[in-house]
DNA sequence: CGAATAGTGTCTCTCAGACAATATTGC
DNA sequence: GCAATATTGTCTGAGAGACACTATTCG
């Protein structure tokens, strides 16, 4: 808003004036949900499949309008838990963009407030009363050209956003429970980065970290297959990591 | 949007029906820049004066309504233009977020899509048509307590963005002309950042960080108090630095 | 020549990446 | 013991930060 004088200067007449394209153009204002978690060694992404017009069976981020009292925050807070119950302070929830193209919805001008949301796996996403939730997909199985909407690229901005922010901070952490093994860890950075790393010197950097991992006193956990016991750790309170891990390069 | 079904099923008949909240209440949506350039030696934002209700006489940043049929990056490039007769592809532009809060402007219901703009140092901003605009000043002399609506927060986030990119983006040469030396690229991570660097070791980062500057055949400019005539140089393709040219740690 | 700025070389320390070696479990 | 995983240690090369030194201009 703002800083504009001709448009702005109505005063409390404009609420009746809104059909107006001239003075002030009305807009739906929406949340889209890119939730994301690792199930099963694969980054994964919470889709839903839209059982109305337009794009019926399409497959869509979860989202929905805002309340006219709601901050846009607290509108993604409401669509995460109806989605997958999972209470916001319990997983990671950042702002990842809007987007407004005129046409990106035919019934109407919508801006889209993307989220990004950083989560655990999750038992199963909840068969929400309003969405036919599809569940997670594989963010490599995900057929760009399928989704609604301009989901493909809100998605996409999201999975790159992802994968450059466990690079400079300790959010890796959010993808896992509260107490984890610096295995369970490093499996995050393979499946988000689609590479193996080094389990030694993924053991070293991260120990190394100040302020990343916290030693749990609790003895060890089992093994899946034998081995040696790993130690138990829960996040610590760092919010950058410096310096950054790197992502191994390209080619 | 979308994803939502019992509240989106309405079709073209939602225009008319858009007065009442429970389907989908209207949100009037605008661009606020944060223009930011060096001048003179300091890192400083455009501001404008408001003259009209609300915060009437106190700085805003640029802004003003998306139109009805343009994107929210026209939208931003047609203010910029606007604000400062900068063509677009003279400037970096991309967005900084989008800001919501229920009470952000006690008119009505907004929803502001920032962006954030790094230019040249300009010759003065142009007393726009619309807005009376104060000029240029300096980051650290802003009282942010003065600033209209929640500007003090999207300043602050467009000023930490801006000095977290020139870490691992080559976007300080987006603050000076075509043509540059490396010492005026160190001035503006310099004053962007607020710390001395070293003229040595960040020529030596700078000229040796593949792609980043491209040599131009031309001579040597003047120098203003003497000395050896710099290398003149221009942007190269790079758009990432690896590794990252990091800022002095705080202390 | 002296002042001022540009640019190069050198040294040290940190850290990433490769990988050997050791530790601890289940079978 | 053997297989499997966890954790520590060692080496090497890239690069950051400190800073001596050379290069080129003006007056």
């Amino acid at each position: 808003m703002n800083g504009c004088s001709a448009e702005d200067s109505h005063g409390e007449a404009m609420w009746l004036a809104s059909y107006d394209p001239a003075t002030f153009p009305p807009f739906a204002v929406t949340v889209d949900m890119v939730l994301l978690t690792v199930r099963d060694g694969a980054f994964s992404v919470l889709l839903a499949e839209r059982d109305t017009h337009p794009y019926r069976g399409r497959l869509s981020l979860p989202g929905g309008f805002v309340r006219p009292d709601e901050n846009l925050d607290g509108a993604a807070h409401r669509r995460l838990e109806r989605e997958t119950g999972v209470h916001p302070h319990e997983a990671h929830v950042e702002q990842l963009g809007a987007f407004g193209a005129p046409d990106r919805d035919p019934r109407m001008r919508v801006v889209s407030v993307a989220y990004l949301v950083f989560a655990p796996d999750l038992p199963a996403p909840l068969p929400g009363a309003r969405t036919r939730s599809v569940g997670w997909v594989a963010v490599d199985d995900v057929r760009h050209e399928e989704l609604a909407f301009d989901h493909a690229t809100v998605l996409a901005a999201g999975v790159e956003r992802a994968r450059a922010k466990l690079e400079y901070t300790p959010l890796a952490a959010a993808f896992v429970g509260q107490q984890f093994t610096v295995a369970d860890l490093r499996h995050v950075y393979e499946s988000v980065w689609g590479h193996p790393l080094d389990p030694r010197n993924f053991h070293r950097k991260v120990t190394g970290t100040p302020g990343f991992l916290v030693p749990v006193g609790r003895p060890a956990p089992v093994g899946p297959e034998g081995g040696r016991p790993a130690a138990l750790f829960r996040r610590g309170t760092a919010v950058a990591l410096r310096p950054a891990m790197l992502r191994p390069r390209r080619g």
